[in-house]
DNA sequence: GACCTTCTTGACCGGCCGGTCAAGCGCTTT
DNA sequence: AAAGCGCTTGACCGGCCGGTCAAGAAGGTC
């Protein structure tokens, strides 16, 4: 599909279907192990299908991992909105990260499939970009506010990523299947503070 | 190549240049795109002497990641050797882990492709275990003595995993030619050691 | 029901990919 | 010099892959 195109309501459903079919695939097979065959034979519908709704299988992928980083975001804005303190909104948008990463483990087997490939790296470096802004941005407030030690809010930031993504790829990697520990959890969230407060 | 098979020494080195010319194309491009003839072109012999030493593509990869997992156990074996003291070695065990990781940052970019699909991953998952028990045994010594603080001793070591991948990712995935910042080594080795000491 | 736009089909295409193999080269051994 | 083995060549193969497209179907609007 070339830009922008007038999509019906039967239009954009179909096009979710198969975003979402891709997405499990994706993340299960592999991108490259995944053929555009498969995917519309999944849903069930023709090929020609699939390139009404995309440019190509590389923008697919480029479009959910797009999608994910801006649904990311979108969810830790909404956490952070509640607190009015930078610290509590910092602790805030960590556990947010935390649960969309437990609920999101499909994607993040394609984001470490994507950084192997520069055509996926550079939109994974651009959100991931954003959210260390982010992250850093609420970490100089805090400071000014002398909530935390002094220091580099965005090496701050860039640890704090660390360890959060971390614990998603333990739990996305080693065993789908495995539960969230809160116990973990705690640990991780606690450790972040702890970093930032000295 | 069927199993072991006996190789001169001028297969040997045949047999290692192949290895190291594809580890850089697979970094560079990604897994898939880079074909087995781009391989054989690159070091300049006919497809059929890949075949000779490798059974397939696939398992070239697998033979790149298990040697590069037992390269990285063996730098920090030898490491740790010269310190006695558990909490010593296990900050040497960290440090050469960090160095391990800067030096070989085409490995992290595989290793990244490589969970994304099963018959990889598999072999990354046993990699990570043996880490993860090497360093639960220093942490559970150091405990012993009471060097540190108690607590799970496999969940330490996960932890102590988690930032230094990250911290190697970093320099891997965002941009190839940084140098390692010292100062931001220094705080991930203390951060790792804080965390245990409690 | 005529007409238009959105959407769907699936046969088809060129090209590349992983992998094979018959043939032969060149170094050692006897 | 003959035989044997390690190694090399590159044309070749079947198959699949991403992507195209001519031909419509389905649904909305007047």
């Amino acid at each position: 599909m070339a830009e922008e195109r007038q999509l019906t309501r039967r239009g954009q459903e179909r096009r979710e279907r198969l975003l979402a079919y891709a997405t499990e695939r994706f993340a299960e097979k592999g991108y490259h192990p995944t053929s555009v065959s498969d995917i519309v034979d999944g849903v069930g519908v023709g090929k020609g299908v699939f390139y009404w709704y995309f440019e190509s299988k590389d923008q697919l992928l480029i479009e959910i991992l797009r999608e994910a980083l801006r649904d990311l975001r979108t969810t830790q804005a909404a956490a952070i909105a509640d607190a009015s303190d930078p610290l509590q909104r910092l602790e805030a948008g960590i556990r947010a990260s935390i649960d969309w990463s437990v609920e999101n483990r499909n994607i993040i087997r394609l984001v470490m499939f994507g950084w192997s490939e520069e055509q996926f790296a550079e939109v994974l470096r651009k959100g991931r970009e954003i959210v260390i802004v982010d992250t850093a941005r609420l970490i100089e407030q805090a400071a000014d506010l002398g909530q935390i030690m002094s220091g580099n809010p965005t090496m701050m930031a860039l640890a704090i990523r660390a360890v959060i993504d971390q614990l998603g790829q333990e739990y996305a990697l080693t065993d789908g299947s495995i539960e969230p520990d809160p116990e973990m959890v705690e640990t991780t969230v606690r450790m972040c503070l702890r970093g930032v407060r000295g």
